[in-house]
DNA sequence: CTGAAAGCGCTTACAG
DNA sequence: CTGAAAGCGCTTACAG
């Protein structure tokens, strides 16, 4: 809050507090001759002022912005891919791309912004009403990509239509014969994992093909989780011949558990993972699954952020961009 | 070169000019209202002097210093488990990160270290005597991940035992009765990759096992390489009854080549890859593979880097960490 | 096109 | 512990 559009002085702040300039500095300065409630309200009204010593002021002029990309967990191959989508199109626009995992400190948003980043990218991050609002005062703008939660207008997101991705998967093994067919998802709260099993009810209340309780498993993301939930279900009394996973890493551990069996992929199961990131191309047999586009997704979140930071208007506040099936040698008809 | 340990100033560059401190100014600033052959001085002057404007001094001042870290191609698994180990150890010491892909504009180096760039990370990328003079002439220090060349005491740089993996893995297969192994390799001028096919070479050597001509067969790191590679060995008179590869990439191409001719991993034929990305750990078999501890590695590079920001020197120009046999199952006695 | 001069934001040695 | 004053590096309106 400089008064009229000016940076915010060392003068300002002195002339707020009643004290000099001199004094002013050596609490910005961190030199130790100031009394102690001097320092406090000086301190104070620095940070309501908002401001920013010269030494860091670059952060707002320079021609290249630094987009901060955060992420929890490991780099996966869906965070890496995307990551790939976010470099290219910063590089194009010159700007820099910083990485790090989400990790809260007591002012994180504020320190961010005064390290000169311009906005952040959040990769499947939860986000919660605290986070925004530090993020607000600190004036960073947010671009969550592939979101957990229902796109929230508060909130700025980029995802892909996982509704119809479920629905193409599963009609895919439909139209190959397969009628009983499971679905192996991710944690059940996600939206995304949500949409993608409503795409596989509908393409199966469609068809009239039954959906017993038992073959609809929530779970992780991950290879374990498909190791231990293609073994339960290879367990019922009358096992599915096709199961359509919630990522390509749960489908990894499907082909890894039917192996262990005895059973081959894809002569006595079928398996559709979903994302298509590297992973699913180097399966043997190569997967069939569901592709993101997750460079283009990224290369969109990028352009969002650096509108937002740039003081610019999103066209929109969440945009998804079209999945795809694409069949590889995982899927074939039933009982081979 | 400032006079004497003081940053060069406007006025410095005046006097050497001899010129007045506004038209300096005015050079730096892009002013119009200068003449071109007194701006072309000036502005040389500004060069040799190092002159830098005080928007940009944060860069030397400021407590956490910025890594660049990049790589060549893809963000593959490799490249992602590294900068996981770069990325953990720099938020233990307050450092940020920033990614790109290798790309050489004319002054890219200079341009990295007024961008606030103290350090470069190369991930197993090339680098020339040119890129070197660059980076010396910008005051950058590097550290080469995975060095391609042999180690140069001009570069610092991090790496893995490569003989000894090459060595253990082969007589993991050695001594599970394998005789005819092959090694399908990366590209033949890496270092990384003659130094495990030496190895595997030594290990050979010592049991008296032959190693023909056709049965050592370097190419790309990746996928398809080792479809195509598997392919030419199985057509081979005498086919090998296990394969060691040089990374696994390749390795995972080699189980899908197997599962194409109905051979059966490891029952007809062992595999042994190389890193233990998260790819071998999803591979169907899980692989048996050599260990590379990247994120140490990578963690290692970051302390580097940042004590050669600091003026300190490496302890060594180059460092090397233990590679150690993971055994998982893709290997088996042959014939199973 | 150039530079003397006024001025700005900041720091610091020093008097109180 | 505080602030008046000198000084530094830079910018800019303006006279030449």
């Amino acid at each position: 809050m400089p008064p009229n559009g000016r940076r915010t002085t060392l003068a300002d702040i002195a002339q707020a507090a009643g004290v000099s300039v001199a004094t002013v500095s050596k609490v910005v300065n961190g030199r130790g001759e100031v009394a102690p409630h001097t320092r406090a309200r000086v301190q104070e009204l620095l940070h309501q002022h908002d401001y920013l010593a010269p030494v860091f002021r670059h952060t707002e002029a320079v021609g290249s912005p630094t987009i901060e990309v955060q992420f929890q967990g490991g780099l996966k191959s869906y965070v890496a891919e995307t990551l790939e989508g976010i470099m290219d199109s910063a590089a194009e626009a010159g700007a820099s791309v910083v990485i790090s995992k989400v990790c809260r400190a007591p002012h994180w948003a504020r320190d961010l912004a005064s390290a000169g980043r311009r906005a952040v990218i959040a990769v499947t991050s939860v986000y919660t009403a605290t986070h925004l609002r530090e993020l607000a005062r600190a004036g960073l703008p947010l671009v969550v990509l592939d979101p957990l939660h229902l796109p929230d207008s508060r909130v700025n997101s980029v995802g892909a239509t996982n509704f119809a991705g479920g629905l193409a998967a599963t009609r895919h093994l439909l139209s190959l014969g397969h009628r009983r067919i499971a679905y192996l998802g991710g944690p059940g709260m996600a939206v995304c994992n949500q949409a993608r099993m409503h795409g596989y009810r509908a393409a199966m209340e469609a068809e009239g093909a039954p959906v017993p309780d038992a073959c609809v498993r929530p779970g992780e993301f991950t290879y374990e989780a498909g190791l231990l939930g293609t073994a339960a279900l290879l367990d019922l009394e009358e096992p599915p011949t096709a199961v359509f996973t919630g990522n390509d890493e749960i489908a990894l551990g499907v082909i890894e558990a039917a192996r262990v069996r005895g059973l081959r992929v894809p002569e006595d199961l079928s398996v559709v993972g979903f994302d298509d990131t590297h992973l699913a191309q180097m399966a043997s047999p190569p997967l069939t699954t569901v592709r993101q586009p997750l460079r283009e997704m990224g290369a969109a979140a990028l352009r969002t952020a650096l509108r937002l930071a740039n003081g610019e208007k999103a066209e929109s506040h969440h945009i998804e961009l079209a999945t795809e099936l694409v069949v590889r040698a995982s899927t074939a008809p039933p009982g081979g």
